[in-house]
DNA sequence: CAGGATCCCAACTGATACTG
DNA sequence: CAGTATCAGTTGGGATCCTG
């Protein structure tokens, strides 16, 4: 079956047919309130490593619960590893995997559009709202 | 300020501080459940274009409140284009706009890391999920 | 045909308190 | 220090009904 961007589809004489698939899972997570704010404050991390206070004082308004939760998601999908050290006070460093650094260069390739398109974006934005609140209707 | 994924940040002695920025719209986006199906069957489709009903067609599960919903972002977005017509039943054409053909390809080079590495994800995580089920604990 | 309005539930997120 | 547990608020999403 053909693909765009890894997801399976059928022609039909009515236009495409996607079935839901894999890179969707990978996006929604980035796409979630911290784990790119996580990720990049780890990939600028001497030795892409952290630990677990550095990156709580790094992402202004993050909570501890949050930090937590995201910590474990990108640990669980085996982009970063969490180093337990037994001390008084206790110490967990977080570091990136070779999987977690490899996939920022190629993340970066997409937000390189992002940056250059916001303000075409933000602009598009302002015409449609203004556009929306007076009495024109939509037609 | 340094940035990186056009997120600015500073660097202190305990590591770098992020503040929350702009690309992180477009991904959450992009993460929700169906905006990435909706411009991926616009790129497929001839004329980067679709009618209404064929996107809800080729899209297995959308509601028809969603796919209303993710149109209107889209369109708010600037990356496609709504036209009515009004005829007798009426029919509204969404097409994707310059900027909306554009943001694939660029998306699709970050997809390309997903797939490729999409077994090492999903390895990771059943690894990771056979490891808690245990009584291992994580320490 | 396309979509607005409404209701409802589930999931995500945050705040707070407690612990090894 | 680095969590876990619990509770509450908010948002996202789906189902249904109605209309130009």
């Amino acid at each position: 079956m053909a693909e765009i961007h890894g997801r399976p589809y059928a022609m039909t004489g009515r236009g495409p047919v996607l079935t839901p698939c894999a890179p969707h899972d990978v996006l929604a997570r980035l796409g979630d309130k911290w784990t790119i704010l996580v990720m990049s404050l780890l990939s600028l991390a001497p030795g892409n490593q952290l630990r677990f206070s550095d990156l709580r004082r790094g992402i202004r308004g993050i909570s501890q619960r949050m930090l937590t939760l995201t910590l474990r998601n990108l640990e669980r999908d085996g982009l970063l590893t969490r180093h337990y050290f037994p001390e008084v006070p206790p110490r967990v460093e977080y570091a990136l995997t070779e999987m977690g650094r490899s996939m920022l260069p190629a993340l970066e390739g997409f937000t390189a559009w992002i940056r250059s398109n916001w303000p075409s974006i933000e602009a598009a934005r302002a015409a449609y709202d203004s556009r929306g609140e007076p009495g024109a209707d939509g037609t």
